[in-house]
DNA sequence: AATGAATGAGATTTCATTCAT
DNA sequence: CATGAATGAAATCTCATTCAT
């Protein structure tokens, strides 16, 4: 409540952008337990005043990192729909390792913050709305018959397929993963025209 | 007398299992983040030093926890493989929602625990060589044939989506859940004899 | 604003002195492995965390205690070299209980403190350039011919027994130590022009 | 006055022995600071507990430790004086790196030690005794005319000058040493019959 | 003769946060 | 906008010591 008062840095700041920065190569490297103010402000080359200047809680910055790589999940998303073979892109957006490892974090992270819980779980709903939404414009026909899952379920158990692959794969573990692959490639295939062709075809 | 200052308190130690108890529910509820001398010690109602008599260093705690929790694990699969219906129970363990909170933390900390990680490596590798053998004793034949994936890929896919029920359960976010859950058991019931029936008859 | 993060408390920091100067007590009157934040917060009346604030290190501090000492030192060498008498008074500088004290302090740190060896090697070796300039410019002449030693050894030598006067003196053992003083008396003497007439006349 | 009541571990213990060997080791490799009762006891393998056994507190260990050095330093006094070259043999002994730095170690924890400086004052004062006795009988006559000091002058003197070389080149400084070397070289050439000679013909 | 358990103190360091300027 | 100063809490670890067996 205070820090609402409180009149911090603008969004647009280049400072601001360059803490955020430096607090995502942190995340990324030494996970979300090393993200504290000193580490964010020693990374970035500023003092810890200066961090809590513009966010005035870890709060406020851990929330802050969260939006932002929630929007460069999105921008993510809305590449793969406009390229060529979009549920194909889709499927690689799903099993990308870096953007994954992040996003673990956050969830990890939300376990103990309730900001970023909150956030995380906006961020969440909305994406499996934008996959659902997707699929059904792009496979929905396919799906409707029989054996295979509604759009919905199809989001969720790509997800998970592609979490397991990044997880594990963080650990050094790999077996099934080949075949994990290639048990979702055939699939795609299954439900889409030849690759290259654009499905609406 | 030669190998002395190691193994501290005895494996057998009930101090010992009670701060392993404590740190367990703590980990639990707050994260692994909370995980610390303090916080473990005043949850068994003992002094700080008291751990680290037992637990050198915290490496030392938080892999005694990962050990215990893998052991759990691999009680709880020897009992599903005992079950009337190996497979639905399999699939059951990899939706219990608190042993794949515990699991989801061990991996969080892996990232930044060497010795968690190493742990944790081995022990998800042994697990997935459990359910490999397992899914091609019972599961064998009938996944041999086309549109399947073969034992150690269907090991990663229902991983996968087991995880991804807890963890977006977690947040709160359900959309999908139950489509994605019913696809499972769909694919269950066509590779399996009727519910009840032991696979073999 | 590159380089934040910096040399925390200005070096010209009120409180930063009040540190150094309660260390300094501290060191003299109980040692250096005396010389802990706690220690030293609460000689000067402040809390751990400010000394840590000033000294994020312990090496900081104890590197800064080390400087401070020598400086100290340089200015009584200095003082020594104007006065009348400046062979005789350079003696009574290397007798100083004082600051022989200090300096043996120092010196046993170096043994486990890689900063702190760094800075007092520097610091001795720019004590001895000094000294021997200052005996080679008062002495020259006199140390040329045969039965004594140049000016180099001579630092060394009456660096060795004031040393030795005042290590032993804080033992209590005193014994051959009027002997020793009287010897390096009666070599200055020889040495030099009666009391009070200056070198070069 | 408790430990004085208690029972120890015998003098003649192999136990002990082995205690106060892991102790010197480490001592020299690391520092007084270093002694504590845990790094001990690892350092020979054995359990703390054992240690507090033989050496119930702090203090006694350390008053153990110092009366070893100080028996060593006598043998090698002794074996000095038996020599062909007593005096030159005693100088010899008088620079030895390794006795001298330990003994530096033990003047330095005599200051926090009441115990250690205890003992180090009568071995110091004993050392004097011993040394002022032999130049007494192998150098009185020489030492008595004119420019010379008496032995327990040079004792103190001696002792000075191979501390300070020592010390310094511990620190990595010898400028002047060679110098400082030969000066008291040249001191005993003049007050020696040519080496290899008996003092004593 | 030896050891495991326990404890209280304290050392070192990192942190988030507040405040005044 | 930005920073220096200050603080209190806590994390991690090491220690000496005691006690009962």
């Amino acid at each position: 409540m205070a820090a609402a008062a409180r009149r911090v840095g603008a969004e647009s700041s280049a400072t601001r952008a360059l803490i955020l920065e430096a607090a995502d190569k942190l995340i990324r490297d030494e996970g979300y337990a090393s993200v504290s103010t000193r580490r964010v402000a020693s990374r970035a080359g500023l003092k810890p005043s200066l961090v809590h200047y513009y966010f005035p809680t870890t709060d406020d910055l851990l929330v802050a990192m969260s939006r932002r790589g929630a929007e460069e999940s999105d921008r993510m998303i809305e590449q793969a729909l406009q390229s060529d073979d979009p549920v194909r892109a889709l499927w690689t957006f799903l099993t990308d390792p870096s953007r994954i490892a992040m996003a673990l974090e956050f969830m990890a992270l939300a376990n103990h913050r309730e900001a970023v819980r909150t956030h995380m779980a906006e961020h969440c709903e909305a994406m499996r709305r934008r996959e659902v939404e997707a699929f059904t414009r792009l496979l929905g026909e396919r799906l409707a018959d029989g054996a295979d899952c509604p759009p919905s379920g199809l989001s969720v158990v790509l997800a998970g397929i592609g979490r397991a692959l990044v997880m594990e794969g963080g650990l050094g573990v790999t077996s099934g993963h080949a075949e994990a692959r290639a048990f979702v490639e055939q699939w795609l295939d299954r439900l889409l025209p030849p690759k290259g062709q654009p499905a609406g075809s």
